[in-house]
RNA sequence: GGGCAGUUGGCGGAGUGGUCAAUCGCAACAGACUGUAAAUCUGUCGGGCAACGCCCUACGGAGGUUCGAAUCCUUCACUGCCCA
């Protein structure tokens, strides 16, 4: 993996080329997850259409089924899933935090009850290093300790401690030399383990740097101040990663802060519970007012499913609970966010990014003046709002 | 024509004297979701209100018994099954 980049101006925000053996990212660049495989609900062609060169997948998951030795078996996860561009694969360190009253942690490593079946398995830096090997994505993570917040002070302290312990195991356990290994930034909402943790990072020269351990309950405003406080202690010119964020302002905010790389199950998970993203706002399409609405989600919108769809047929795929509801969606909100991160890039490299936050932030909301003038419209001939039924 | 069973809120279906505006499921409506145990989960769901409490209308129609009826009796209507 090689990284360049390059710095516009005396503010944060960066133009990055990520190259892999799998092809080049642009970055800042949105990862979707693909958990076990595929991202749910569309499959690799639509992701390269929807213009995405790398994806995530979980360690975790696949060791648990089928078995990280049957997709080295079956020639790694590339050639397994079909998806030809990167990969980068999560080391399951998360799932350890969520799965937390299964488990038991100690500085040796982790062990927990498989969500399967119950049956228990123990992961240590080496094996989780051994599985992402076996898998065989362009990046992996360090194996970290994800804390639950809030929480004390010094069960964060020792949560920095052990993923910079776990961090350099992984580092010395490789044996692999084609894959980049990420550290992982822990330290909670405390500015002072971010940097401490970031520092000890540092100083285990990895190919790029995660921010963890954020989107799990604290506010904007502490994620924000986290990454001003962790991104100045990484290195410039490697990858900048957060991780598990987030919605758009996030990636917008993200990126304003200096981060390169993010993932998040929203687009995707959303799309299958009918949150639509568009450029004024969010579109619940279950909702009972578009039962006629023959408008595209977003008439702006450059997708396929915008292109052909109406939310009216959308709404009615959705509430009949037809498969294809969950595939159309989850292509709106992955194009809305391809297309998202392109604009930023355009207008970093234009030197326009920060009208582009003042427009972004101006923009959501107006969609109810606009909707509401043409449902008034609407209202005085036939086709009256669902509402009125 | 005779016999038996039944008629409950948008639908299905509990409830067989008071604690019933009525279990539950579906539908409907609204909401949640950030390194995916998620095509999941939560709330509301007769009407009204100065709403964590009160009032009104309700368990096919009408009448009756009772302090009190969705629940018991009479009758009418309708539905299903069986016998002619």
């Amino acid at each position: 993996m090689e990284f360049s980049v390059e710095q516009t101006g005396r503010s944060e925000e960066r133009l990055g080329s990520l190259s892999t053996a799998h092809g080049v990212i642009e970055t800042p660049a949105f990862m979707p997850v693909g958990t076990s495989g595929p991202v749910k609900g569309v499959d690799p062609q639509d992701l390269e259409r929807l213009g995405f060169r790398l994806m995530l997948n979980n360690a975790y998951h696949l060791y648990l089924r089928p078995g990280h030795k049957v997709v080295a078996e079956m020639g790694g996860l590339h050639r397994f899933t079909g998806w030809p561009g990167a990969i980068l694969t999560d080391s399951g360190g998360f799932q350890m935090f969520s799965l937390a009253k299964l488990c038991k942690v100690t500085d040796d490593g982790v062990s927990f009850q498989s969500h399967l079946d119950g049956s228990t398995h123990f992961i240590t830096p080496e094996t989780a290093i051994e599985i992402e090997e076996a898998l065989g994505a362009d990046i992996i993570m360090a194996f970290d300790h994800c804390v639950a917040l809030p929480a004390d002070r010094e069960i964060v302290r020792d949560a920095v401690r052990r993923t910079t312990l776990w961090a350099k195991r992984c580092r010395d356990s490789r044996r692999r030399g084609d894959q980049a290994l990420f550290g992982i930034v822990q330290g909670g909402v405390d500015r002072d383990l971010r940097r401490i943790s970031a520092r000890e990072l540092v100083d285990l020269d990895f190919e790029g740097y995660a921010v963890g351990g954020l989107s799990v309950g604290e506010s904007k405003d502490e994620m924000y101040g986290m990454l001003e406080a962790t991104v100045p202690e990484l290195p410039a010119a490697k990858p900048r990663y957060l991780m598990g964020v987030g919605m758009p302002e996030n990636l917008l905010e993200g990126v304003a802060r200096g981060v390169d790389l993010f993932d998040c199950v929203v687009p995707s998970r959303h799309g299958r519970t009918g949150w639509l993203f568009t450029g004024f706002g969010r579109v619940l399409i279950k909702q009972a007012r578009y039962v006629r609405d023959e408008r595209p989600i977003d008439p702006a919108c450059g997708c396929w499913v915008c292109a052909r769809y109406s939310r009216a047929y959308l709404h009615h795929l959705y509430n009949v609970k037809e498969m294809l509801a969950s595939r159309l969606n989850t292509i709106h909100n992955l194009w809305y966010f391809s297309d998202f991160m392109r604009r930023m890039r355009e207008a970093i490299a234009g030197g326009t990014f920060q009208e582009f936050r003042t427009g972004f932030y101006q923009a959501q909301g107006v969609e109810s003046a606009e909707t509401r003038a043409i449902e008034e419209q609407q209202a005085g001939g036939h086709c009256r709002s669902a509402g009125d039924n």
